[in-house]
DNA sequence: GTCGTGACTAGCC
DNA sequence: CGGCTAGCCACGA
């Protein structure tokens, strides 16, 4: 087993919370480790994603909503997360951009 | 112990 | 409105 720094450990455990339909942002993520600043250490944290498959990274959007950088771009998991996006996530930036208020919906707030 | 990187954020031009 | 810079934190070499 690889062993994890604290900080990481936490983000991974916040983000395995999260549920099913829902995102949330790094910066929400940070928040909840009380380091609103740590959130590209929380990206940090992701990138390196010992638990793939249990930490839904791409669950995981910039505080813009924007995709950060994962989709298409770095890294190649662009046909897993556009599975993930139709059956788990309704990952629609152009409907999350167009309904303020249905982006707040799938928004899972950390604690 | 120091430097550089990184899937970020907010502010400034 | 759009692009760039600076600042932030954590980790690897």
């Amino acid at each position: 087993m690889a062993e994890i720094s604290t900080f990481a450990n936490t983000v991974y455990e916040l983000v395995k919370q999260i549920p099913r339909g829902k995102v949330s942002t790094y910066k929400n993520i940070a928040l909840a480790l009380n380091k609103p600043g740590a959130s590209q250490a929380v990206g940090q944290a992701l990138r390196k994603n010992p638990f793939a498959p249990e930490v839904p990274c791409h669950r995981v959007i910039a505080s813009d909503f924007s995709l950060g950088g994962f989709f298409g771009s770095k890294t190649n998991l662009d046909k897993k997360i556009q599975l993930l996006k139709e059956e788990n996530i309704q990952f629609d930036l152009n409907e999350i951009k167009k309904c303020p208020k249905y982006r707040k919906s799938i928004l899972f707030f950390l604690t």
